[in-house]
RNA sequence: CGGGAUGUGGCUCAGUCCGGUAGAGCACUGCGUUCGGGACGCAGGGGUCGGAGGUUCAAAUCCUCUCAUCCCGACCA
């Protein structure tokens, strides 16, 4: 493509509507325009980006055996009424009513669509296992859309559902998913992790997050530093630590007192007014939820998970309760709040009971207890894992030190199970004459959010350096005397022969000052710049630039092999992983 | 939803406190000179100062309302 004819709106500063490097830059080099906030368009070099992606997401899904299909954006209301997610979705579901005064909404994901046209249509288990993906624009009307296409309300989607006849043939589909996603991240040349996942709001067994490291990412993530454990923040797990020496011992502890802390609100002014740590104390916290008001019990150094907490008590929501909910049942208001003799259920997490001689509210404001030990002076209903991993806690599978990093999630893949196909009554007969449910999982990939996960790993001062594979041009050719006829006729030639070979070449023929196409090249980042200017044609040299490189080499004009084997060698990365 | 900030030409911003009829740089058009890392000169075009209402002889500037965008937070006892 001739940059003279290519819409490229570059930028020379950053606009301030941008945050994250992949945001400024995406905007910059004229991939992306914002139309309304969390909902923008793609211009001609972002949507090549985003093809390519979605050109390696297609070939692995079509070798995973999965097929492409295309469901509408516009679902009727009936269909999430049925599986009951009418109510459940929350605003994100943006619905509105046609003229007829029909319920509508925008499809934030395709559960309910892709099963009710599979009941319609698969009626035996000789027409399963199926898998259907599409590749298609979502919306989620979020409650603050950030990063450009990190977190938009509109975006492109990839997403993958599977029909299988019993748990364990799904449990087959999902590993298939998850081998071939593996290889799509990969193909893109990123630096990710697959981790394991809470399930979330949209049910199911189990399931994993493929997560691109980098810091701007919104999401935490527990890793090993030896094994391959790594998990969401919202579910990984830790090795409980050893109980500390007299932890539990009501004999070595010394009786419970009450002792005075004015005006102590928060765990910080307590342990610096008791002039101890934190990790000698719990917080107590009053929590709501569908199964009324529980006080939860944690280490004070830690934060409770309500992931973890709603897992353990087995119910749809909880939320911190209202203070004026609190003072119905305590005579103390919060911050003096503590498990010894309250009315309400409490459960602990299981740090607490191996906790020696801790520190709690006393349930009256203003006083604290010391010299507190579980099972003495106070039980829980229930024990378990409800606080968030932090950096240092012990692995659950090899007890090495974990770290806490941050991610993008670019894919996250789901065993349903049934939840939907007996919502929808998606049913088949087996080889018995028997209805069974067709067990389902599904699988999504953020293509705009994996454009700028690739963003944010690969970039540098002058711009971006994307992966040769998502690359919208492998290759920029600098004419940078257009006034020259040899030069002019010589890049023509070589611009000829870059297409003949197929690599997709932009080719810079403006009539601009050579800072300029140095600077616009850098700023879109092709992996490979040609440079031919008067002085170095005259001395019969071609400049071949890696970007990524910090000198650039010269070969001879009439000589280009080396530059095709540069080209391959380049390009090997993901032919190499899509030839496997 | 709560808090903070910002809306002035296509972009980045000044001017707002202290009211006097709109500016800079970049971009754009023409001409000339330049031409290997975002050139220079000259001459131009382009703005209902987010919107509505109010105060005033006079409002980008003061007041009220409203819309939009960005940032932080959304209960951590």
């Amino acid at each position: 493509m001739r940059f003279s004819r290519m819409y490229i709106p570059t930028l020379k500063e950053d606009p301030t509507e941008a945050e994250v490097i992949s945001h400024k830059l995406m905007l910059r080099a004229g991939m992306i325009r914002r139309l309304a906030a969390g909902i923008y368009a793609y211009l001609p070099l972002g949507l090549m980006a985003v093809r390519n992606v979605e050109r390696i997401v297609r070939e692995e899904m079509n070798r995973a055996g999965a097929q492409e299909l295309l469901l509408p954006g516009v679902q009727p209301a009936e269909l999430w009424q049925e599986s009951g997610r009418w109510e459940q979705y929350g605003k994100e579901l943006l619905r509105f009513t046609d003229r007829h005064q029909r319920g509508f909404c925008l499809g934030p994901t395709h559960e309910e669509v892709i099963t009710d046209l599979v009941r319609h249509e698969i009626r035996s288990y000789r027409q399963l296992p199926l898998n259907l993906y599409q590749i298609q624009t979502k919306f989620r009307d979020e409650i603050r859309p950030r990063f450009g296409l990190m977190r938009g309300r509109e975006f492109i989607m990839k997403d993958g559902y599977s029909f299988d006849v019993d748990d364990q043939m799904a449990e087959k589909s999902y590993h298939v998913m998850f081998a071939a996603y593996g290889r799509i991240f990969k193909r893109c040349g990123l630096d990710f992790r697959a981790v394991e996942a809470d399930s979330g709001a949209i049910g199911g067994s189990f399931s994993h997050e493929f997560v691109v490291l980098a810091n701007s990412g919104e999401d935490g993530v527990a890793t090993c530093s030896k094994c391959d454990y790594a998990a969401n923040l919202e579910k990984a797990e830790r090795a409980c630590p050893a109980p500390e020496v007299g932890g539990g011992d009501q004999n070595i502890v010394p009786a419970m007192e009450e002792i005075s802390t004015p005006d102590c609100g928060t765990i910080e002014e307590v342990c610096a007014f008791l002039k101890i740590e934190p990790r000698k104390t719990v917080k107590s916290m009053v929590y709501e939820s569908d199964r009324g008001l529980t006080m939860v019990v944690v280490n004070g150094a830690r934060q409770v998970s309500e992931t973890k907490l709603k897992a353990l008590l087995g119910v749809q929501w909880v939320e911190l309760a209202e203070e004026s909910r609190i003072e119905e049942d305590f005579a103390a208001r919060i911050g003096s709040l503590g498990p010894v003799t309250v009315k309400i259920e409490v459960v602990a997490d299981q740090e607490v009971a191996g906790m020696s001689s801790l520190v709690c509210g006393a349930n009256r404001d203003g006083f604290h207890l010391q010299h507190v030990v579980y099972g003495r002076d106070f039980t829980a209903s229930q024990v378990g894992d409800v606080v968030e991993v932090q950096a240092g806690d012990a692995c659950p599978r090899c007890g090495a030190v974990m770290e806490v990093v941050r991610g993008i999630e670019v894919g996250h893949i789901f065993k349903l199970g049934v939840k939907y196909s007996e919502a929808l009554s998606a049913t088949f007969l087996d080889q018995h004459g028997k209805e069974k449910l067709m067990v389902m999982g599904c699988y999504g990939i953020g293509i705009g959010r994996t454009v700028a996960a690739a963003i944010e790993q690969n970039y540098d001062e002058q711009g971006m350096m994307l992966p040769y594979a998502l690359s919208p041009f492998k290759v920029a050719l600098l004419c940078l005397d257009t006034k020259n006829e040899e030069v002019v006729a010589y890049c023509d030639r070589l611009y000829a022969s870059l297409q003949e070979r197929g690599i997709e070449t932009l080719y810079d023929d403006r009539n601009e000052r050579p800072g300029i196409k140095f600077k616009d090249a850098d700023l879109i980042g092709t992996p490979l710049r040609l440079t031919v200017g008067r002085k170095g044609f005259a001395r019969g040299i071609l400049e071949v630039k890696e970007r990524r490189a910090s000198d650039s080499v010269e070969i001879p004009i009439d000589d280009v092999n080396q530059l095709w084997e540069m080209i391959d060698k380049l390009a090997a990365h993901d032919q190499g992983i899509s030839s496997l």
